[in-house]
DNA sequence: CTAGGGTGTTACCGGTCTGTAACTTCTAGA
DNA sequence: TCTAGAAGTTACAGACCGGTAACACCCTAG
């Protein structure tokens, strides 16, 4: 039964989890293979029986945080079916706890600026999964009956992006702490328009 | 007549300008002091015989960058003397010349993420530089008589960060094509109050 | 002309990095 | 119980990194 094994987390998604976090914390730069596979209990040859290369597993762990992301919005349908103007109040809410609680900002935007190579084969990944983002968010403006909602979406997506960028850089007092206020501001403008 | 070599010019400035310029291009982590000496032509010992570390190097660089920064403000004031709103929207007209000729963003931002220990030296530098940065917006703001001085330099600076890595990740087309018209358009919303 | 400081050159140290090879051990399924 | 494949272990290759030592050179101020 492999059900009964399942507490023991395969050694790849162990991998998978371990590196994504610290990536997250330390940097893709910042942090060896070495330190990913001994943090997560295994060692680098089963890192490279799953994985192609650093890059491939880097890749991996973008999709992952996609997939994680993924998760969310399926929350906000969940938690306010149909009221889309409620799951965009809710974005908003999500984007601020994550603020507060990480620190550290988004994984892609990290790993595109660290990866400055423009031919990085994460690059492609990154500029994809990004865009799919910003698409759900025009979606979701739009569908909230907000008229200008491109312009709405990515000032939303630049604000978030800039607090969390900002909070690395000033600190957590600084223009960041204002998030909320200018985000939900910004919300009610639109909607006056 | 030491004017007279002036046209030559001293290593360690070729080598401060040459670390801003690959810094800037391929981050911190990702040039060595090899390459940079090289690029400046000249060595490594030379390198050393100037600058303490290569994190001391990377802090001279950023001071330097805030150094130009300067510039172009006291440039606002020339060009518009007395007239604080005309220099708000130069400061939103260099920016997003900078968003479209660059590429790249924030050297102090990207450090700031790049250099992800908490101890780095070079993180109580950025601090301290980009707080003076966001005292001056406010300041402009502030001076171009717009009640919410604060908020709107924060939310101003919010946008510039965040545009500037969207460009990174999402590309020019992304989010950060609109930054002008957001810019004037909160100018221009926070006057109306 | 000369002395001395700034500079260039070469070689090296110890460490870390990604990635691989060869071999052993474990474990799940027939 | 036996076997095949997954996982662990050890060692290593080759490259790059930051930083230092010793020494030769050049150029300018006196």
């Amino acid at each position: 039964m492999e059900d009964g094994a399942a507490e023991r987390i395969r050694p790849r998604d162990r991998i998978l989890e371990t590196a994504r976090d610290m990536f997250h914390k330390h940097g893709i730069k910042g942090v060896g293979v070495d330190a990913i596979t001994e943090a997560a209990g295994t060692n680098k040859m089963t890192l490279y029986r799953h994985f192609e290369s650093k890059d491939d597993l880097v890749i991996e762990c973008l999709r992952a945080t996609a997939c994680s992301a993924n998760a969310m919005w399926q929350k906000f349908e969940a938690e306010h079916p149909g009221d889309k103007l409620a799951q965009l109040h809710a974005w908003v809410r999500m984007a601020a706890d994550c603020l507060l609680m990480d620190g550290r900002g988004c994984d892609m935007a990290n790993a595109a600026i660290e990866l400055s190579e423009t031919d990085h084969p994460a690059r492609r990944v990154i500029k994809e999964l990004k865009q799919a983002q910003r698409d759900r968010l025009v979606g979701l403006c739009r569908d909230a009956g907000i008229g200008q909602a491109e312009l709405l979406a990515d000032t939303l997506s630049l604000l978030l992006e800039g607090a969390r960028v900002s909070l690395q850089s000033v600190g957590a007092e600084g223009p960041s702490a204002q998030f909320v206020r200018m985000a939900e501001g910004l919300i009610t403008s639109f909607r006056a328009r």
